[in-house]
DNA sequence: ATGCCTGCAAAATATTTGCATGTAA
DNA sequence: TTACATGCAAATATTTTGCAGGCAT
């Protein structure tokens, strides 16, 4: 039962209460887990990839592993601190938003941006299979630029 | 330029008739090519991974390698016979069925449905970022098997 | 022959697992 | 110390590339 991630919004921002939120999620909050979730609760919402994220760890002289990045990132997905997004079957995306909203991605620039929740309304969706139940509509919007 | 897959559907079954949509799209009708083709275009439409794919094509006792498979299945897409399908991050999903639909997929089995045409419909799409044209718009309905 | 095309071994890329080590009680 | 959690090297999984050999001309 993941603890609701609006926990994590509720809190001052800074090194304290990274950790008293890993705390409550039941993570340990080691020197990897606060500067990873630093960079990623801090400031506004965002997308990454594992790989994205590592370097962005170097960027800043945080030692750590890729392997430890992708488990930190399936930790945090458990937790409800993140979730995926699959637009692209090269390589997986998490979101720090976890409402329930879709996105764009952007093709030659493997990009994700979100769609601001607005109007998007799907209308006319079938009956799932039998002895199936809905768990998720996704909207994936490809968009590419247009050349100049 | 794609050949429009409506050439596929136009002609009967058959080795020889694969061969002459191979050779329509200027693609050599190899012995793995003409295998591949016939076990995709046979009967209805289905969605296939480069792993099951490879495997059934064992199970008629057709040598051919996992690398040829894929680099078969990324030419029948170049070629328009196939369209890819975005719906897990950890495989890649080939559908025979080229024409523009949404799919269920079924969490737990990494499972894809098509979703009839239908009338399903979107409302309400957001304007895309500034200097970019929406190319596609993907629905993936996931669902889940209700527990007995 | 000549040159393009094919199929696959090997390489590259992406992700997960197993275990030595660290840490709290 | 003990027991459990952590982080990462190594293993696995997935996909692409490079090139030896095949085929049409």
């Amino acid at each position: 039962m993941p603890i609701p991630a609006e926990y994590r919004r509720a809190l001052p921002s800074g090194r304290a209460c990274t950790m008293a939120v890993l705390r409550m999620v039941g993570l340990r909050p080691t020197r990897q887990r606060v500067a990873l979730a630093e960079l990623l609760f801090t400031g506004s919402h965002q997308h990454v990839t594992a790989e994205e994220l590592h370097q962005r760890a170097q960027d800043i002289k945080v030692g750590i592993s890729l392997a430890t990045v992708y488990n930190t990132l399936n930790q945090f997905r458990q937790a409800g601190l993140l979730r995926d997004v699959t637009v692209d079957s090269t390589a997986s995306y998490f979101d720090t938003d976890t409402s329930d909203h879709h996105h764009f991605f952007v093709e030659g620039e493997q990009r994700v941006l979100d769609i601001p929740r607005s109007g998007i309304s799907i209308d006319g969706l079938p009956q799932p299979p039998l002895g199936m139940k809905i768990t998720h509509v996704d909207v994936v919007v490809r968009v590419a630029r247009v050349q100049a």
